[in-house]
DNA sequence: GTCGCTATGTACGCTGACGAACATACAAAA
DNA sequence: TTTTGTATGTTCGTCAGCGTACATAGCGAC
């Protein structure tokens, strides 16, 4: 049985918007567009142009790039903790990946000519705050991405999909995540039926347990002994970024 | 036979330095330090605090990560085309991952706190121009180990081969690199006798030749055509936002 | 030159993941 | 309730890449 709560939704429920100073937060607020994403939305095209950047509060989003043949490959995630197109402020307006709604779910978005401003803003005491954070966030992105890479040369199936449910489990309010075995394997970039043996081992093991479409999750720290190091290794990395904001709140 | 001409060293062999407007050159030629890097330095250790940033010119560095058992992957490469320690105007100041020299050679490397008063420095025409610059080149960075996690996932020995040959010769001025195959097998993240093989049929086939621990490349086009569209992804990247600086410089 | 280190070559069995093909069973809509 | 689309389960042969073990050979040091 669902039961339904009706959410209040507020931009703090995104990590990067919460952390702004006030000053800065207010600024933006009246432009802070409420959107809300489902499953398989494309946000950005491989190659298209940056309209807005996006800032999640329960959707997950995926980076992910799609190859010649078809097949493809997760890069990251984002989800409350972060913001979808870095590549703004980074100066390229696009990138070869492609942007995608991983699960369903609300997030805010923002003219990408407002956070340039914003971005670029000199004078005040908060000069350059928005900057610094939207900076360090990028850097902790690159970690994903670069833990990714390690973790696709070296882990088995059973560490990643351990790492990938870790991984969105943390970003969503409950243990339960929305999520067919299929989008799973495309994700990681493996065949369904490598997720169907390994989600079935899981389960028999009492770690997991899951219906058509619905994956909960029994036993968290079952599935962060089962997962590789590449797990903790991109949290710790983000914890140390942007706890906080990394004191530019102070 | 080697013969050893005497190079002329010039921080404008560096193409993010080369393409810095006068103004802002000059500023900082006085703080560039030249360095010579040999083969197996390593430069900044996973977690260290980065004290400079490094332009090579003619030496090629790794980021690496080394994993909690020992093996190992490169998840990008720095040549003249850019500059190690991005960290340090990302705001991290350190990152999990490792760097060392892959072909040994010379540089320029910059105190990190001079970088910084420069990326953050305003007023002026040329305000912002660094840190444009900088924050271009870390995205062509971030598509290079986005595509290096992909290339991971589905291509074989020898189209990664390929592709790192290729991107490692872009970055030298002859064919000729110096490299054993043992390293290369580290870079990639595979065993040796993988590579040794894979070398033995580029060699059989007239694509390359070899003698222990010097590779030049015969025929380019031919190592391109095995390679993965990897490489063609990230040299596009890195053409589309770094060429004349991307329109920075005029 | 020759010695010794280290780079390269080769062979063997093993295994994780692949690709294809098909069976089952759930859930939502009719 | 029945239907139907789709998610999941299972099997089987194949193969790239691994780990191990050991052989050869180039090149620099002496």
């Amino acid at each position: 049985m669902v039961v339904k709560i009706p959410t209040l939704h507020t931009p703090k429920q995104n990590h990067l918007l919460a952390c702004l100073p006030a000053e800065i937060f207010e600024r933006l607020l009246p432009h802070l567009e409420q959107v809300s994403m489902s499953l398989g939305n494309v946000l950005y095209e491989s190659g298209g142009l940056l309209q807005h950047v996006y800032f999640p509060t329960t959707a997950i989003l995926s980076l992910h790039y799609v190859m010649e043949d078809g097949a493809s490959a997760e890069i990251a995630g984002v989800g409350n903790e972060g913001v979808l197109g870095i590549s703004l402020f980074m100066g390229g307006n696009t990138t070869p990946s492609r942007a995608t709604v991983q699960t369903g779910g609300s997030g805010y978005r923002l003219k990408g000519n407002l956070l340039m401003d914003e971005f670029n803003r000199v004078g005040g005491r908060r000069t350059g705050t928005l900057q610094k954070l939207l900076l360090r966030y990028t850097q902790a992105l690159m970690t994903q991405i670069s833990q990714t890479a390690v973790c696709n040369r070296h882990h088995s199936v059973e560490q990643q999909l351990c790492r990938w449910l870790l991984l969105t489990l943390d970003r969503l309010p409950t243990g339960e995540l929305t999520m067919t075995q299929e989008l799973i394997a495309s994700m990681l970039g493996v065949r369904r039926e490598g997720i169907t043996e390994t989600a079935g081992n899981l389960q028999r093991e009492g770690l997991i347990s899951y219906r058509r479409g619905h994956i909960t999750v029994l036993d968290r720290s079952g599935l962060e002994k089962r997962a590789c190091e590449c797990y903790h290794v991109v949290k710790k990395e983000f914890h140390r970024l942007l706890s906080d904001a990394g004191g530019l709140n102070k």
